[in-house]
DNA sequence: CCCGAATCTTGTCAACGACTAGATTCTCGC
DNA sequence: GCGAGAATCTAGTCGTTGACAAGATTCGGG
């Protein structure tokens, strides 16, 4: 086991996501993260300062994977918003991380820029006025949410329940164009 | 200073309800709940077992709460979405525990029968088909969820940020009939 | 009035986040 | 290729927390 790690921030927030989709971010602990890494106890702090400057970094990546899904919807809502809802359902700890301010350090710099450029690209998909913008926006993160929770899936008859994807299409249809 | 309290479990909930708003349940203290209450630290621990007990009966108290502003929608749908984003408004608190499932006892009695109350309500609403009660639900949780993190009232002019139940009915009217 | 049950207190333990000081390794100028 | 300073990591410590155990106080029914 050399001294140096390698890349422990890396390792860190991979252990980060491991951590939270199968305990929730309430029971996340730095002291478990270093354990999964193999390094002491007071090694991830050094990377992140510390709990809020790690879940900050965690968020920052989220939007910067959810930036990613927006860009190949060019534009489109309802494939934006299936690429966001599939951001929700492949990386659910930092859907769940992201929208919790208050886990996150206010005013951090690179979490605001990564969300800066994933408003930028939901803002560029082609929508109704403001107005429509918001229905759009709160029915997929809505939708992501609740499905994520199981509230969702537990409503519809189990053909529907096992495609996410095709039960959100379905509801989209819903929105006036 | 008696030694009994009187009605700590309800000081309890509502110290919850104080501190969660203050600093979110990522930060909330079971012994920072006796220190408000006036009572020893092991105190709170006496009426809901854990910290996993008292958030379980605080979500429940949530549902509960949720289900007397949709009694007062009486089955009209955009009603019903202005109840439901009343009570995410004001009692945040709740809205915050209710739907983060690692934070609850999983098969809790009190619990269940309270989410099935208020889903009973929710399904009662006049909607059109499965699919249509998908996109409302998912469409009034995504609102009050954003609304609450200040991430949708940060897209809209300043006079349409003030009013949130304005700006509600405005989205909801994006929905097809 | 008394006895069991409910309620609350005090004491304790392991785990955690944050901090400090020091050890090891890397890097870059020369 | 080497030495100095920076970057990275370890080891130790402190105050706080959640959970548990044992005991004190109060309540309420027979």
């Amino acid at each position: 086991m050399p001294y140096h790690h390698g890349d422990l921030r890396r390792a860190v927030l991979d252990a980060t996501d491991e951590a939270v989709r199968e305990n929730g971010v309430a029971a996340l602990s730095l002291r478990d993260l270093a354990r999964r890494a193999g390094v002491s106890h007071a090694a991830p702090a050094h990377h992140f300062g510390d709990k809020t400057g790690l879940l900050t970094a965690f968020a920052a990546e989220g939007h910067t994977l959810l930036s990613a899904e927006l860009e190949r919807a060019d534009g489109d809502l309802i494939e934006a918003g299936v690429g966001y809802l599939r951001f929700a359902l492949t990386h659910p700890a930092h859907f769940e991380v992201m929208f919790q301010d208050a886990l996150l350090r206010d005013g951090d710099a690179e979490l605001e820029a990564a969300r800066a450029r994933s408003a930028a690209l939901l803002a560029a998909t082609e929508v109704s006025g403001p107005t429509g913008a918001s229905a759009a926006w709160s029915l997929v993160h809505g939708f992501a949410t609740l499905w994520l929770t199981g509230s969702l899936p537990a409503t519809l008859p189990p053909e529907a329940a096992a495609d996410p994807y095709a039960a959100f299409r379905a509801a989209a249809r819903h929105l006036k164009p």
